[in-house]
DNA sequence: CCACCGAACCTAAAGCTATTAGGTTCGCAG
DNA sequence: CTGCGAACCTAATAGCTTTAGGTTCGGTGG
């Protein structure tokens, strides 16, 4: 059997497709092993446990992601900027529900610190700088509006809408309205 | 050895104080056996599998918060309403975060149909119903309440906002702003 | 009072999974 | 062409879920 000559990054991808394929928790090292042709414990080579594999994927989505947005962004500003942005986090969470599932679980402290996670913060300042907010008001506008794409989309995945009528992309335009409102119209410290 | 007398509810009880305390990925049919001092294989006698475990645990949280929640609201409107309600989830996030773990896991056909689920649609909708919008635009509102809570607690609990200055909590008031706003200034169907 | 019946519990076993320890082989640089 | 490091292997431990089938307890009807 000629050798699979496996890297990190190669099982990282792998894992990445099993997990869009299979479910996020259907990433196992007994099936890459098992994708590459391999004893299992020969991945312990290539990555240090389960739960780094995982960190990895998440990083990759990351990356990925921050890619995406950086396109999608690119000319626009405000209403528009922000619903590229959004638009590019809900295609990146159809398109590879597996790669977006792993970012929902706490990041890895070094990938706090990545090139990947730098981008999407910058990529996602550079989108509200357009709302001229008060500096000080960013970090709880960057807040928001990550607890409202996340969370519509993570209601969104699991079914919680039901694919009942009305269909959830107006509920999604309306949701960015609402940030929309919530940024052009963002209250000062003064008046709460 | 005395019987445990186990029952459905006591398993489901047991599992969520067990997710409460380790964290819900702890709920395992091996750790609840050797809690109740019983070989893992009598709790299939309780519980079909551990799938249906984790649903009990689910409905059960349900019906906690919609308890929670019917006590918060009593008596407010608008944006008290919306902030006791917003709190309510919030609390019970902190103070039950194996219990509310289960909720982010898709419900099971069986919880949708079941009280608790019926009981937490309604008090939602009663809260939304003093900001007076047009009937057919409820379920979007509902949905974005859900999407921004939910996404804000599950950020927060993961420490993605990383126990930084400034505090979450100011962040929380500025996303609640938000959406009453969004509520008091719903877009009508013909203005978008 | 007691036989019995169903619920509660048990033992045994199979089949996953992760993970560690230590040994082998391949390919390339010196 | 030697040797070294990376890639891979075998073997073993340990934990989890789930199924199959057997045992015992406690209350209920005769």
């Amino acid at each position: 059997m000629a050798r699979a000559n496996l890297t990190r990054a190669v099982v990282t991808t792998a894992a990445a497709e099993l997990a869009d394929r299979e479910g996020f928790e259907a990433i196992t090292l007994s099936a890459l092993a098992r994708h590459f042709g391999v004893q299992t414990a020969s991945l312990y080579s290539h990555v240090r446990d389960r739960s780094a594999l995982l960190d990895s994927v998440h990083e990759l989505a990351l990356g990925e992601l921050a890619d995406r947005i950086a396109v999608a962004i690119g000319g626009r500003a405000r209403r528009d900027a922000l619903t590229a942005l959004a638009d590019a986090h809900r295609d990146y969470a159809r398109q590879c529900p597996g790669r977006w599932a792993a970012l929902q679980r706490p990041a890895a402290a070094s990938t706090v610190r990545s090139d990947a996670a730098g981008r999407l913060v910058a990529l996602t300042l550079a989108m509200l700088r357009g709302y001229r907010l008060p500096e000080t008001e960013l970090v709880h506008a960057t807040r928001l509006l990550g607890a409202t794409i996340n969370g519509f989309l993570a209601l969104e995945v699991n079914g919680s809408f039901g694919h009942r009528e009305p269909s959830s992309d107006v509920s999604w335009q309306r949701a960015l309205s609402a940030l929309d409102t919530a940024f052009r119209s963002w209250p000062t410290e003064e008046n709460h």
